[in-house]
DNA sequence: AAACTCAATTCCATATAATGGAACTCTGGA
DNA sequence: TCCAGAGTTCCATTATATGGAATTGAGTTT
């Protein structure tokens, strides 16, 4: 039998190592070239040749000047798919944009991804910023409003799971950076049905976060408000929390009509 | 060197099956259920199950209510990535932005891909409406301001190539419907330097584009701004036209700079 | 320019994972 | 309860991926 890795479930074969090729390599901040992929993925030089070669004329990956792999366009055409066909998304969409409205902040959806925080969709406060600069994007869910949410109707062992594997990192002073603040402060949440950020994440920045799940258990995520400290103080966090606590329950009610009561 | 079998141009081996799955699944509009991905993909049983499975545990694709699947939200997470690490996107922000103050009206930068033309950017015209909607979209070459400003700077072969295997459809009374007629307006294209879409794609939707591409070969893609007919009469659409140009033209510009002269 | 170095690519016998036909199980409807 | 169609598992066979080593190529120094 072959040498089984430490703790590793799954079993997805060769596809499943080209992806984490394609992974290591999009999500790399600097371009990489072949030999830093080499040495991030401790694969063969014949091997993780062909997984490139492959993964290029896939059009998952292009070349780029000198050399350097970069995260391909096709990838845009599928998570476009993705995007548009989600369904808790098409749910939302009109609850944010009312929550957009009586807030005037910039209001998010983001969906618990194993550890981490996937941001859906967002409706801008101002003119069209850089839009979709964080759709996709992934954050942590230890210190932002919608991560402490999505956590906080958790059950034991799922919150476990999580919890168990996460490595806190202090991205401000206010940053809750130990389990033991994180789960006091899940007690605190599951009392109020809200989560804030306190710029726990970026300095200036404060949310009101409220969670969203199907009854079931696949499906957690949470919806939150978002604004600059110097207009948003905690009054105001306090005035929008039933709204943003409404949004999320009417986006969880009509997920779950959707759906049907149970799965 | 093998000689090259007829038609079949590309061996990406395992991989490349799993994506073609992936594809099918992520660009049908309707859910697709196991046998349903089965009658698409003609493969044996076996294998498309496996194949699958291995795509819902790489989170690619997810199982939806009643054993459908879609598209995952990976896909999301490494899109987010592409988009942001796009070279091409980075360079053009600011002058889509430009652009954008001064025609008030809705700029898009798409790229050419195959045979057709993925949006890469665009900046709304009034508050955010559903944003993205586009980035990643795939739209026909034939029927698009874009398109058709892209196509206009290929040279003879690249033309020839995507020509031919072009299936034409039509999706309002102006559009384009044969290879001649495209042919033609290229022609007009390339003494101009701007493209137009006269309703050839949407009913009520016109643009002004204009190519943009990196001296090499390897990168075509364009600038538009696009509005409503009613607001958006043959003359206006003359007036955008050569701010359209420029704005193409600077993009070219600081793209050449950043990538050097010359590959 | 020639020589040198490090990166990228190709090769090929072997090991491993994919294949696919058939049997099995599950689910929901009559 | 039985049936039919969908979904899942099994396993001998075959095709594919593997990975160490040799080759080519690109960029730099003497």
């Amino acid at each position: 039998m072959a040498s089984r890795r430490g703790g590793e479930g799954k079993d997805t074969g060769t596809l499943g190592k080209a992806v984490a090729v394609l992974e290591t390599v999009a999500l790399s901040d600097r371009p990489m070239r072949f030999t830093d992929v080499l040495a991030a993925s401790g694969q063969p030089r014949g091997t993780l040749h062909r997984q490139l070669s492959h993964l290029l004329r896939e059009g998952l990956l292009e070349l780029g000047p000198d050399h350097a792999y970069v995260p391909g366009l096709r990838l845009l055409k599928l998570a476009s798919a993705a995007w548009a066909r989600n369904e808790l998304r098409a749910v939302a969409a009109p609850f944010l944009e009312a929550l957009h409205r009586e807030t005037g902040e910039t209001v998010h959806l983001g969906v618990l991804r194993g550890r981490e925080i996937i941001y859906l969709d967002k409706v801008e406060s101002r003119q069209a910023v850089r839009m979709n600069s964080q759709i996709g994007n992934a954050s942590p869910v230890y210190c932002t409003g919608v991560g402490k949410a999505a956590l906080s109707v958790l059950d034991a062992p799922a919150l476990e799971a999580v919890l168990s594997g996460l490595e806190f990192r202090r991205f401000t002073p206010q940053t809750l950076a130990d389990r033991a603040a994180l789960e006091a402060e899940l007690a605190e949440i599951r009392r109020e049905g809200v989560a804030f950020d306190r710029e726990e994440h970026e300095p200036g920045i404060r949310c009101v976060a409220a969670p969203v799940h199907d009854g079931g258990r696949d499906l957690v995520a949470a919806v939150s408000v978002t604004g600059p400290a110097y207009r948003v103080g905690p009054e105001r966090l306090a005035e929008w929390a039933p709204h943003v606590r409404a949004a999320a329950a009417a986006v969880m009610g009509e997920l779950v009509f959707r759906l049907g009561p149970q799965r």
